[in-house]
DNA sequence: TGGCTATAGGTAGTCTGGCGACATGTATGA
DNA sequence: TCATACATGTCGCCAGACTACCTATAGCCA
């Protein structure tokens, strides 16, 4: 999978992974993995930068916490969270159709 | 539609619209903004550059005219480019599973 | 005891590509 | 005469994903 080809689109896979129950920052990495089949593997540089961008957008509340020995911050969807999930779903939709729609099936 | 979503997609909707008759600049930007419904409404600073990259990976060849006393730079699909396309589709099919996956229908 | 791996968090700097703004020129019709 | 559509192009900005790197704990194995 071509790098660049997430540019616009992780801040919808992050949210959508902390829908259901709050994360840490690993293991939202380990969740898209297991999601997508394992396509997605993306490194720590990309991950947390985008974590502190979503809290500092609103759309993610953070809370550390200890869990044997270790620190970890978790992160839960806002409720302006869920309505940028909401939208960000309704873009991918369209996106999604033109983007198939001008490749064809040829 | 959000700017940046476009990010490594854009090469493939290029190819997939000289795909059946080759067009110029001009005419790509119709031909993408028919194709999507009036959604892909692309400003001349994304297509040309866009052009001139994608001929000198040697996946488009272009050559001048001249209609109604306006210069035309007609670009159309090299064998490579078919290539290209090709492997661009099977990529975005991939692509698009991952995220609809991930996002889920929640 | 030391080293390795998995877990967990983070930053700094680079690079790329789509875009906005601008420049140039012709044809056409009001 | 002026606006608009047609047609091509460049330059510089900037967001964001990535590479590379750093810190630290727990647990296992030799």
């Amino acid at each position: 999978m071509k790098a660049d080809a997430l540019r616009g689109h992780l801040d919808s896979l992050i949210l959508a992974v902390v829908e259901k129950q709050p994360l840490h920052g690993y293991a939202i990495i380990e969740a898209l993995s297991a999601r997508s089949g394992g396509e997605l593997d993306l490194p720590t540089g990309t991950i947390y930068p985008a974590l502190r961008r979503l809290e500092k957008a609103g759309y993610l509340d953070s809370s550390w916490s200890e869990v044997g020995g270790r620190k970890r911050r978790t992160y839960e969807l806002s409720s302006a969270g869920r309505k940028a999930l909401a939208s960000h779903r309704q873009e991918w939709r369209t996106f999604a159709k033109v983007v198939s729609g001008v490749l064809g099936e040829a």
